[in-house]
DNA sequence: TTGAAAGCGCTAACAG
DNA sequence: CTGTTAGCGCTTTCAA
């Protein structure tokens, strides 16, 4: 790879003139023609600066990481969509890394900077890392964003739209004339999972229904967890007609396990689900879903990183746009008896 | 962060031997007692090695990067944990890049390592990237090794058994009594889908079947494209009992079509797939499949590339361990009229 | 308007 | 057994 001494010898500059030129310094006056004898040499040799040595020189990478415990996911791949965009406009580079290997004791994260691999982290936690797991990890520190979720006491992060969201899943069951409607929501101790069961308990209360504890399980995300959930509401003596999912996923299995236990979705029990993604479309029948903006999520994520790197105080943010849409397809219906 | 001068000056001695005994050089000579002293004061000081000065030093980053046309797919996710291993084996770092940047004039990978981003990738190509633009992508670089797929002329990658994962499909039909058998595959110049048809018609020649080219679609392996093959094979004269389905989300949106046209599965047409993942459990009916080893397609590849950076030469190489696994559910079953 | 030179943190060849 | 030092490619201050 060429580099700028090569360049400046067939220039017939020096060095510094180059890098200037190179970097559109705004203190460049240099001649014009110098500029463009500069340009044209560095396009012919095709060059392109090293890495490791502007970085080691500035002491940034210019590189971001983006921490997710779940990569495989298409809602994840909005994510990512939606910070590479954000970084691109920056001229940053974004690194993807799992969260596997981020636990309390870990140091993954302070590793990553302090080798100087990335400047900041855009972080995605795990359901089952406690917040106080989350702080000694990321005390205060300015290099981080957390996306989805956040932390009490620490600034810096962008969740969505939980509560609407939730409320516009159960708001549609409602309007469907369901009265009886469970939630299969995440685990205890989750922010998320605060936040989409009050947008839930939200809409019930508007609508003047009774919200009754039995009707909400806290089992999790995964499919599993909301096969185990749906088994346990068939349970009961007072059966829901409809079903909110706090997750696509789980309404897969929810799916699952209805049809395994004989209860035919939409006619006995209506689901609806949060967060869209294509196998939504080919389940059977086909999940209604709630959409949630998580491209927006990535960006701003992002943004802020960038921003707070650039020493700006860091924001708590709620993507509110685009709003959560609702995607009508067959899970859900009237309830039989309205 | 501490530096190596910095943990020289509290050892008391110079920065050379630190260098040394922290990265273990084989000429170490150091009297244990510094050694110790050294190895002491860098864990206090929770020394991490500067990224860039080394990569500057060495013209070496450490780093691959993994390049895919989609990450959000359980499969990526194995092929990515298996490259993350053999990754950490060799003390290299793995990046994740989106492949929608590589098309046949783009300059990306060149940059990557033009920057001394990485030091080579692992690249997992687009279906719809011809053999030439490939190759003029990646030319005979030795910094390059493809996964899944391979081009003529080029050494370098880590493929699949495809054939005999196809064939395993196919013979489960056979073995249930099918004699009418389709085949959903990839698009025409794909190898891999080659390469899967090969061991299709494999199968059915071994049990003396004939192979019919109207049962055989290659239109790909969306689960669109999979739609459409399902409507087109239905309207044909003589329907097929049994349908082998090239790819697991295209057997999903198979699933579908045949719903949609109340044509039913098992008992009226069998549906197996290629490759295993979570939501083949919960598609209705259950999906049967044959499960890959992708994970052994990431270990092999990012050791093949660690090897070709040290000069070794470039291998074509096939993973046949773990064998291909019938991953037996529902959505198999004996020919009505059988 | 341009050039010389220092120095970012590290490794390794060489000298003691 | 340990220290000195050059230099990787780049940016930037200062001088010309």
């Amino acid at each position: 790879m060429a580099k700028l001494t090569e360049i400046a010898r067939q220039a017939g500059v020096s060095v510094s003139v180059v890098s200037r030129v190179l970097n559109g310094d705004p203190t460049v006056r240099a001649r014009e023609e110098t500029r463009q004898r500069v340009l044209q040499v560095a396009k012919e040799l095709n060059y392109t600066a090293n890495y490791a040595g502007r970085a080691l020189r500035l002491a940034r990478s210019k590189a971001l990481a983006l921490i997710t415990p779940n990569v495989s996911s298409p809602l994840f791949a909005d994510l990512l969509a939606g910070a590479t965009q954000a970084a691109e406009e920056a001229d940053y580079t974004v690194l993807i890394g799992l969260a596997d290997t981020i636990t309390a004791g870990s140091d993954t994260l302070r590793r990553l900077v302090g080798e100087g691999r990335v400047d900041g982290f855009v972080l995605q936690r795990h359901d089952d890392l406690s917040d106080q797991a989350l702080e000694s990890l990321v005390a205060n520190d300015a290099r981080v964003v957390l996306v989805t979720s956040r932390t009490p006491g620490r600034r810096g992060s962008v969740v969505l739209d939980d509560v609407t969201g939730a409320k516009l899943a159960t708001e549609h069951l409602i309007a469907l004339g369901h009265k009886r409607i469970a939630l299969i929501g995440g685990v205890p101790h989750s922010d998320i999972a605060r936040r989409r069961e009050h947008g839930y308990a939200l809409a019930l209360h508007e609508a003047g229904l009774r919200r009754r504890e039995s009707l909400v399980c806290r089992l999790g995300y995964t499919p599993e967890a909301a096969e185990r959930a749906i088994e346990s509401l068939l349970g009961t003596g007072a059966r829901p007609t409809g079903v909110v999912v706090a997750n696509v996923n789980g309404a897969i299995g929810a799916l699952t396990a209805l049809r395994r236990a004989g209860v035919d979705v939409p006619s006995e029990i209506s689901v609806v689900a949060y967060h869209d993604e294509w196998v939504a479309e080919h389940t059977w029948p086909a999940l209604t879903t709630v959409k949630m903006p998580y491209y927006q999520v990535g960006l701003q994520a992002v943004r802020s990183l960038i921003d707070q790197l650039g020493g700006k105080p860091a924001q708590d943010l709620v993507v509110r746009e685009p709003k959560p849409e609702l995607v009508l397809r067959s899970s859900t219906a009237p309830p039989k008896t309205a």
